[in-house]
This record gives structure tokens, C-alpha cells and sequence, in this order.
DNA sequence: CAAGATTGATTAAACGATTAATCTCTGGCG
DNA sequence: CGCCAGAGATTAATCGTTTAATCAATCTTG
């Protein structure tokens, strides 16, 4: 591998006037500048950044620690973190906590141990880490102290609810699955919110089958709605329902949450709210760049809207039902 | 941040000797070892990687590069690998290669620069890398040329296949999303080679919801079963049987491939075929590992069975098809 | 034309570790 | 007593870069 000292000796001058033609620092002839280049580009010269993280005290790599990823949302966070790094020469290295919140701080100390300038850390459930050792951003809790970047879960509750609200169902059922969940409880305040003058509400929670025992009846009772916190959640349901007889959206609306790949698949597709992960991605790196570089902070909190995406699993609230209600 | 000096001048003593205690070479009293290693920890002392990268000329980081991830297995895939590298203290860089093979070789690029040791690649759709600058491994994609380790995709189709044609189903549709994936063609290989006692195998082609006009007519002219080549297929295929009023298993099984979450979210659940990541990614790392330190390969291509998960999505073969079959 | 400003380059230290080579003892042995 | 071996430590180079300090030469200016 060619390195500095290489050009510097081809070209009979000094490092020193190598590494101030390259970076463009310091005071260099236009013409050595462009004699050094030219030799570099020859040699296929790529400056190597361990020698540069060593001097500068700065690696250039951002460490990202993600929870057990069965979510299949964190992915499509990665992504465009790594996108946006990317334009910002700077580097991802990952780590994963394992779903515990031990782990999480194992994990966090091989990041800081590897030299990474920051952390965005999008946290275990129901955990906040606390304050580390290096500049750290939190990713996607709403309701976790400072320093955070996240979607805005309570008003993604609230747009959905108000578009089946705005279908005319007073009657819903909210169907959650963890209640542990910061995420969870956040977008069903936000669905409560946008519900305040439905006239039945009932919130279930549950997983994997569990907690939809409640489902069935709740509807032969006059509900014309269900809404779930998650787009998976939104499959099992659907699945419950049919196997009721119950058609969606004939009989009753449905409405997930995420936009995961599985909405679209889904027969009637989903609707749902989407998160804008290339924003929340963007300003994450953004937040972090300008704690590490010790700028001034303009807004600690940072949120981004939710977009709802409708599709055809949500309909205008049944005739029968609506006399039922009207009894 | 203690370093090594400090921790020399502490205990007046050269920095060399403190290296020899706590890396354990050279020769040092057993008495000075002890000293040492009781300032450290004091000081809480943690080794610069960037230093000893620099002087040792291997960063202990390992680049992955990962296709435009809407397949929800790589998640996966990362997440082992990462676990996989923490045990044996190796980083994990991650890049994306955004859909074509043009973002995919710049994404090497800024890998290698950043210095990594090795690199995992899981390969765009279609595409091999071709040699690289530093050891390489490719994963997932058994047709590729050697270094590779991956899935046995074949084996994966011909096991779900096998239990298909054990049901007694003799007229099966096979649906596949994209013929440009090499993975895809292997599966259906596979399938076709489990299916040889089949009396009628159709081979169907397309994803989203298009390719679909072909399904419902196959099955009236006595298919009893649908094989897919991902999960997500299989549950566009079953939303588009309920809605043709064919119930899965009672009037046709369906099977998908991977063994994603949404495959317990669905009603029934699927039968599917799972990849056994976890082994994938500790032998990816292995094969990197011994490329890296320049050992002998004992092999160099690397299959991982897949194993079959039977969940009740199939059934035996109805008996009026049965009768239909045996005019 | 002498003093000071400016330009273009060099020197050398620094970042944090590893390691080959060297040095100084002490003890053993003939 | 003299010599050698080996233990236990030090010295100094090295990895690849950046950068403050310095120096020499040229240019400006009163």
C-alpha cells in the first residue's frame, strides 16, 4: 500500500509538504499541489484513517447499538443510518444487545473500546441508558429523557385514529401488544387522542395469539373498528377475523402500524402509518455530529411526523351497524 | 483516557515492560505483572485499538456489506454476525450496497479504507463480486464461485417438498418471486427434485400481486398444494385463496420459505423451511477468520442445512381431490 | 537599500501501542 | 576468580498521519 512517505520520497520533498498538498491545509505552490495528485492518484494512493484516528484523536466511526431485532423495522433504521454515514465519511460499526439491558451495556463498552466518537443506541424496551462516556444519541423512544430523536409515535396514534374516526366508527377496539413499551403506549395515547368522541373504547393487549379473546366478542358487541400498534399485530387479528367470518373491511376496519413489507402483501393491503426513517436517520447523524464536534445544541428533543398510508383494510363505518348504534 | 505511559510513569517503570505485563510476552517478574495489572485496572485502563492497529497492522474489523435489505432475513443474518463477532473480538462495519452492484463496489471500497481485515458480502440479486483486495467471503448464495458459504437452498426445497409429496399431493403449483435470484432458482430446484413422483408441477413466476392470475385456475384443474419460495409470497398467495374461498390446508397447503415472523403472525400457521443463521454466520466468520490469518482452507465452499418446520398451513390431500386425480 | 512581511518548504514532535535489540545485573560453574 | 547464561528490565524504532514551529528565500515598502 502506498502511503505518504512513499509520494514524499518519489517526489523528493518532505511529508509534511505531501500531507499540506493532499488536505489542502498549510502553504503549498499550486504547482507542487498538482504534481503530488498526480502521483498519488498514480499510486493509487488511499490516506490510511487508523493513522489519522491515531493523530486526531477521532475515528470517523459512529457505533450503533440495536435491540434483539424481531422488529422488523430496526433494519430499515440501519439502512439508512448507514446511508447517511455514508455522505457524512463516516463509518458504522454495530453491536447488538441481545435483548437485555445488561448486555446492552457490554455492548456499548466494545463500541467505546474500539475508539467510536458517538453512539446512537435505540434502546431495549421498557430501558434508558443513562448517561455515557462518549456523545450519545437515542433513537426512536419519545418519551426517554434528552438527547433523542424519534418519531412522533403519539401523533402517528392520532392520525390514524382520526381517519377512522373520520370513516364514522364510534364504536373501536385498540389491540396492543406489550405494554412495557414506550413505542406502544405512546401511539395508543396518540389513537386515544384522536378518538375522543368515539363512543366505545376498549384496549386489549397481547401477543402471538394471546389477549384475542376479547376480540371477537368485543365486535358482536357493536364495534366496527380495530386498530393494533403494530403491522404484524394487524396480520394476526386478520386472520382471527376471518376465521370468525368476519370480512375486512366489510364487516370490520383494520389498521396497522409501521408500514412493514407484510402490509402490502396482505390481502386487503393494510392501512397503516408509516415512520420516515430516512429523516429520523438523518437527524439522528445530524444530532450526534454536532454533539461530538461540541456545537451548540439548538433543540435537545428532536421529532419526526409520522405519514398515514391508506390502503383498503379501512372502509366507511357499515349502514347495519350504524342503526344498531342509532337504537 | 489512561494509556500505557501513564501507567509507566506511574510505577517508574518503561512503557515496554508495562506492554510485556499486561499483553503477557516478553519477560517481566511475576511481581511487576501484578503491580501492573492492579494500576490498570485502577486506572481503569482500556488499550487504544487504533494504536495497536496501527502498529500491528490489522484493525480487527470485519466489513459487511448488505443488499438493499427488504428480504427480512438479513437482519438476521447481521445480527448473528455480530454475536458471532464479539465472541472472537472482531468489529463489524456495516455498509449497504443500495440495490445495484455499482453502490455495491464503492461500498467495498469505503470498507477497505476504513482498513478493515476482512470482508462478508452478501451479494446483490444476480451479481458475484469477483476477487477482492483483502480476504473475502461471500454468503448466501450457493451458486456463486468458492468462498462461499451459504444455506443449502436445494436441500431447503427438496426437504419441504418431500413433505408435500408424503401428504399425497401430486399436483402442486410452485410460485417464485424473481428469476434473477439465484437463491430463488435453487429452492425451486430443489423443490422440483423432492416433487419427481409428481404427476402435474406448474411453475408460476411474479411478486406483488402480480402472476397471481395463473394460481386459482391451476388449482381448479386439481392442484391440492402451493409451494413458495419466501414467506411473504405465501401470505399474498393466501389472502388471494381466502378471497377465492379456498381455505388453507382444508382445500389446498401452502408452504412458504425462511421462516419469518409473519409466519406464526399468520392463521394457520405456515410451514415453512428455516435457514439456521446462527450456523451460517459462525462458519461465514470462521472461513474469514482462517483467510485472514493465512491458514490452510480445508474447504471452500460451505453448505449449512436448512431444516423443516411443519406448522399447519399443510394437510394430507383432500379425498375429493383424491377422486378428481384417480379417474 | 535595509527592515519587515509573505511565500513555500522543512523539521520534529505527537498520537498509543508493539517488539527487536540491547543493557545490566545476579548466580552458577569450572 | 573469571566467564557464561539467563532473568528482568530498558532503548529506540516503527506503524501513517497531522501540525506547530522554524527556516530560507523572495517580495514589499518607506
Amino acid at each position: 500500500m502506498a502511503n505518504i512517505k512513499q509520494i514524499a520520497t518519489d517526489m523528493g520533498v518532505s511529508v509534511a509538504t505531501v500531507s499540506n498538498a493532499l488536505t489542502g491545509k498549510g502553504r503549498v505552490s499550486m504547482d507542487m499541489v498538482e504534481r503530488i495528485r498526480k502521483r498519488a492518484d498514480e499510486l493509487g494512493y488511499r490516506p490510511s484513517l487508523v493513522g489519522r484516528a491515531l493523530r486526531g484523536g477521532r475515528t470517523g466511526i459512529l457505533g450503533l447499538v440495536m435491540p434483539d431485532l424481531t422488529n422488523p423495522l430496526f433494519p430499515r433504521i440501519a439502512q439508512h443510518l448507514s446511508l447517511v454515514a455514508d455522505s457524512r465519511h463516516l463509518g458504522i460499526l454495530i453491536a447488538d444487545s441481545r435483548g437485555n439491558s445488561d448486555e446492552q451495556s457490554q455492548a456499548i463498552d466494545r463500541l467505546v473500546d474500539r475508539g467510536v466518537d458517538g453512539l446512537l443506541i435505540v434502546p431495549q424496551k421498557g430501558t434508558s441508558p443513562g448517561p455515557q462516556r462518549v456523545p450519545t444519541v437515542i433513537i426512536n423512544t419519545a418519551s426517554d429523557p434528552d438527547n433523542t430523536v424519534s418519531a412522533d409515535h403519539v401523533g402517528g396514534g392520532n392520525l390514524i385514529a382520526t381517519h377512522i374516526a373520520g370513516l364514522g366508527h364510534r364504536s373501536v377496539v385498540i389491540f396492543g401488544g406489550d405494554p412495557v413499551s414506550e413505542v406502544q403506549r405512546d401511539r395508543i395515547d396518540g389513537m386515544l387522542a384522536g378518538l375522543k368522541n368515539a363512543e366505545e373504547i376498549q384496549v386489549l393487549w397481547g401477543n402471538e395469539g394471546e389477549g384475542l379473546g376479547g376480540l371477537i366478542p368485543a365486535i358482536h358487541k357493536g364495534a366496527t373498528a380495530v386498530m393494533t400498534t403494530s403491522d404484524l399485530l394487524a396480520l394476526t387479528v386478520h386472520s382471527h377475523l376471518a376465521r370468525a367470518g368476519l370480512s375486512v373491511p366489510g364487516d370490520v376496519s383494520l389498521t396497522g402500524f409501521d408500514d412493514l413489507p407484510l402490509a402490502t402483501a396482505m390481502h386487503p393491503m393494510l392501512t397503516t402509518v408509516a415512520q420516515n426513517v430516512a429523516q429520523i436517520a438523518e437527524r439522528a447523524i445530524d444530532q450526534l455530529s454536532r454533539k461530538i464536534s461540541g456545537e451548540p445544541m439548538p433543540d435537545t428533543r428532536v421529532t419526526v411526523p409520522m405519514q398515514l398510508v391508506a390502503r383498503h383494510s379501512t372502509a366507511n363505518q357499515k349502514q347495519i351497524t350504524n342503526l344498531e348504534v342509532s337504537q
